[in-house]
DNA sequence: TCCCATGTTGCTAA
DNA sequence: GTTAGCAACATGGG
């Protein structure tokens, strides 16, 4: 699923598509997705991401919030054809973008013209002693922490067990006991994989696509992630997998302490 | 057939 | 209060 660099990406290639341009219709093909208000001749103000949501301003004032979980994809259309598992579809004068997920986790819904949120994204540069501070009781995985969602916004499991592994920490490490260097490290490492998975267009691992169903090219720079009995870039030593909180983990022994 | 999956939420129990 | 564990959501791929 699309975590920060996905998501970020899709709204880099959605902006000159839709800024500016009226939603002509909508087609709401899977009911699951709920009640959705008349959207029909708004114009699409801009769009914004947070952590792995993303949001429309529309031109009556409302905000319109998608979040993809795990197998949500938006592909932008000229042509006729639709996609497998197409749940909803925007019309706009130039085009469509449907929304396909083949799990039906994904969501849209209306939101409020919130203030800027309180969380940290992950492309911005995150300060380390913020993050220090908001660890300071939480004995948790540290890679549990970086994949809370209050902590930072935007971390998911590709992500958190590669800047564990650029920062030589072991994922299995209590939150609460990195000293500032090792944040200082969490910090540097983690804008600059995010922002190189961003140029990358993401990872795709199984079957993330971008907006024009391009696939990602992040997936052939991964130094742990998916890499289990490989050998580590840096040592030559075996990647291990280990099971953090129900999810997969790979990292480094000898690299990450 | 079984196991796995880039996410989130909510429950239970320690 | 915190955390782990589990189930749920629902589907497809290896």
């Amino acid at each position: 699923m699309p975590e920060l660099p996905e998501v970020e990406t899709l709204c880099r290639q959605l902006r000159p598509v839709i800024v500016g341009r009226e939603i002509q219709s909508l087609r709401v093909i899977d009911r699951k997705l709920g009640h959705l208000p008349p959207l029909a001749g708004r114009e699409v103000r801009s769009v914004e991401r947070h952590g792995k949501r993303m949001v429309w301003m529309l031109s009556d004032g409302q905000c319109l919030a998608f979040q993809l979980r795990m197998t949500g994809r938006l592909f932008w259309l000229e042509g006729g054809e639709t996609p497998p598992h197409a749940r909803l579809v925007f019309f706009f004068p130039s085009g469509r973008l449907v929304l396909s997920d083949p799990r039906r986790f994904a969501t849209v819904a209306l939101c409020s013209p919130s203030a800027a949120s309180p969380v940290a994204d992950g492309l911005e540069p995150l300060d380390p002693k913020a993050l220090a501070a908001s660890a300071r009781r939480r004995r948790l995985p540290v890679k549990s922490f970086l994949m809370d969602q209050r902590a930072v916004a935007g971390i998911g499991n590709i992500y958190a067990s590669e800047i564990l592994h650029g920062a030589g920490i072991d994922p299995t490490r209590p939150a609460c006991s990195l000293t500032p260097a090792q944040w200082r490290r969490v910090a540097t490492v983690s804008a600059r994989i995010l922002a190189k998975a961003v140029e990358a267009r993401g990872t795709s691992i199984s079957d993330w696509r971008d907006l024009f169903a391009g696939p990602g090219e992040y997936q052939h720079q991964l130094r742990v992630y998916g890499r289990k009995g490989e050998r580590c870039r840096a040592c030559r030593c075996e990647i291990l997998r280990v099971v953090i909180a129900g999810r997969s983990t790979f990292y480094c022994p000898t690299c990450q302490k």
